[in-house]
DNA sequence: AAACTGACCTGTGAC
DNA sequence: GGTCACAGGTCAGTT
């Protein structure tokens, strides 16, 4: 996929995250109730292809973006890869990786655990992952979002009223504000039913709603 | 796969194996030109699936008859397997199969060898292969026989005098009279090339012959 | 170099 | 509904 320069339209800060708050509310940048401060550090995102979330069980990760931000393996040899964590940025859940080069296809790939990730969080083609670092912890997070495509015949344009904003999860309860991530979703559970008609649990590799488009992008090392 | 019981319709018993004789005749369970008897007891069978046969290269053995008959194998741990020897009952080749345990996937396999042994004795899915166990010599046999089931257009019934059992090899001439495997079997040559009218050379991948039907079957170790 | 081999992985169905 | 067994894969190393 090609790899066009979006970086004008973009925001970049570190995002400041309590570890125990009530939630801020949106629109805030800076949480007033501050425990211990984590910079986080947007690192790139990639909007999934069909691929990336079918029975393939990989996420090829963009070569540029992953030679920038991952552990450097051994390409032509013997390199079996490496597990790498990813923390849920709102969960906390863990998500362990393997994280490998494939040398047939010349591509960087999250291989083991990945599918699961897809499942368990309702990927759908065009949907976005984002890849993120905990600069003072040096560990990855992990984000997504459901792309907000309305359902072309079912929801053409979901009142504001509906959207639901994504919740945090058990452990942390992080504001959800990178980017522009707050755009309108629909409640998962009825899309994973309803949308396109059809059961998103069946096959649909043929699926070509991301092909064509920029889709991925890259905010770089730096925290501002 | 279910495990359904289909003992009530088996005979059990101990073969006698002449270790050289003329060939005694079809239909008679004890020969009478027995120089060294040996005591064959059938450990269990298994209906080859697309991929026994196919290019994963190895053999699927289910694990309760893999925990009741074979070695055991340290499974939770670095196990690269064993190497078994079996020898087949028709003609004493020697096939030595690597058996392992694939924590991965939960499962006993039989690796190296195993391809060998599909492509020489030409099985597809659909046959049938018998592992077996010379009490006496503490040795372990292997049998097969080809799927019976006629290609529904071109053979829907073979007619018995063109019916081939399968002949002793070039070692032992060993009655071949175990269960119900002398029922209608093709010429194997013409099976290969013509069967269901495909080349049983190529990839026949999405074939469903045996899905849905149990497909081993377990003696016990007893001897009658 | 292409094909084969074997280690590892996952979706699915049954229980 | 979670767990398990296994059929069906991928891919890297080997030949």
């Amino acid at each position: 996929m090609e790899n066009n320069d979006r970086e004008e339209s973009l925001q970049h800060f570190t995002l400041q995250i309590p570890s125990s708050s009530t939630n801020s509310g949106a629109g805030s940048s800076r949480s007033q109730h501050v425990e211990r401060d984590r910079e986080i550090e947007p690192m790139f995102d990639k909007a999934l292809t069909p691929s990336d979330v079918g029975k393939l069980n990989r996420l090829v990760i963009p070569k540029q973006q992953a030679e920038r931000h991952f552990p450097l393996l051994g390409h032509g040899s013997a390199e079996r890869g490496t597990e790498l964590q990813f923390a849920d940025l709102r969960t906390g859940k863990q998500w362990p990786f393997r994280y490998c080069y494939w040398g047939s296809s010349q591509s960087y790939v999250m291989t083991k655990g990945w599918s699961r990730f897809v499942r368990e969080n309702n990927l759908a083609p065009g949907d976005t992952v984002l890849f993120l670092r905990d600069v003072r912890r040096g560990k990855f997070l992990i984000d997504y979002h459901h792309n907000q495509q309305p359902p072309p015949i079912l929801h053409p344009t979901p009142p504001l009223e509906l959207r639901q904003l994504p919740d945090g999860g058990p452990m942390h309860s992080v504001p959800y504000m990178f980017l522009d991530f707050s755009a309108p979703q629909p409640v998962r559970e009825r899309r994973r039913v309803r949308l396109f008609g059809v059961n998103i649990d069946s096959d649909r590799e043929g699926d070509d709603a991301t092909r064509g488009s920029n889709n991925q992008q890259d905010w770089g090392p730096r925290s501002i």
